[in-house]
DNA sequence: CGGGAATAGTGACATAAGTCACAGGTATCA
DNA sequence: TGATACCTGTGACTTATGTCACTATTCCCG
């Protein structure tokens, strides 16, 4: 679990035993079960997570109650609300487990202390946002010019083991489609309608 | 002008006068007048742009020409099409003027030079990248959450000087709906049918 | 193990949005 | 300044998607 957290780091930038021991020091570990909240909409939100295993959501729930898949978060993804994480503010978002979860976190002293203190920390920080902005707009794109059908197909092709591990329903929030649209695109009665 | 970059970034960080002279040596000026490109898709990213003055939009095209505007940038906004900029790729964006524009520039270089050289300007660019992936983040949650009506609203609350500086039809563009019921959103039809 | 909750498919219908076509107005630039 | 391209609204129609309701099936968790 530590290695794989030092594989990660590695993947961007160099490590020394002693560098990452002392980056090691500021993270903490956590498991988390199935459905456990990690943060909740309207609380302080403390750490950032990185997930070792499971699968986290990250949602936006609506003045009705209902709820929107803003992100899924797998194994060696970076997952908060940022917004809320680094003004200090009440989460707008929630960060859910849909399966039982192994995580670290780092609070935002730990995360400044080591930007501080760590250069090539800030430079991996600097890169893991570049890339997640970089993905967000990819994701707008998918949302201007592609069909739910389109934008579902998309998802799976990168992500196929999704569909094992997430249940259609979920799916379809992510797409930003209603369940029964996209249960439609698939059933054999919508390809018979469209030969008629 | 070199105050308005100055001031941008003290925003963030504090920086000496020898600190700003430093980190300006890595940018250059351009004037580019309406309708020009600063980036072409298909084509080498030199640079990441930020708007002194005037309005950029940053388009994606689709197979059959179709353009959808990912992204507004005006003043005091950097933008390019930042996945082809930092790994050397071309474009698969483009960005055009939307009006005359006045901006600076950094290179790759420049710009890995100044992280490696200025600690300050690195925390900057990660601010940046921060609050880049958030903004794009909430673009998402508009999709997932909101109807055409409401993204226009949300739009033109935000940054009520596009309605002024920006056609009808981009703005349309940017929020993933055809000029048409754009139009029909607010036009005196609507309004009657809906009493019907 | 058993029962309640979650998941998934689908019919029937309502609504939102897209597409194509046309016309009048406005801006732009050679 | 005048021709041309752009912008805007709108009618008529098509298509995509949402909503509500019901059912069958599967999955958990106590």
């Amino acid at each position: 679990m530590k290695t794989k957290l030092r594989t990660h780091f590695e993947a961007l930038v160099p490590l020394t035993d002693d560098e990452f021991n002392f980056v090691h020091s500021h993270f903490s570990s956590q498991t988390a079960k199935r459905s456990t909240y990690l943060i909740k909409e309207g609380e302080p939100v403390k750490y950032v997570y990185f997930v070792i295993s499971g699968l986290l959501k990250l949602i936006y729930t609506n003045e009705s109650g209902e709820e929107s898949i803003v992100s899924f978060a797998m194994e060696d993804w970076w997952e908060s609300d940022y917004m809320a994480f680094y003004s200090g503010s009440k989460a707008h978002l929630s960060l859910q487990c849909l399966e039982d979860s192994v995580l670290y976190r780092i609070s935002l002293e730990d995360y400044q202390n080591l930007c501080d203190k760590s250069q090539k920390m800030l430079r991996f920080f600097l890169q893991k946002a570049q890339r997640g902005h970089i993905g967000s707009q990819q994701r707008i794109i998918s949302f201007l010019t592609l069909s739910a059908k389109d934008r579902y197909e998309h998802l799976i092709d990168r992500y196929p083991a999704l569909l094992q591990r997430v249940p259609k329903t979920q799916l379809a929030s992510y797409l930003g489609v209603s369940r029964e649209t996209l249960s439609r695109l698939y059933s054999s009665k919508s390809y018979l309608d469209r030969t008629t």
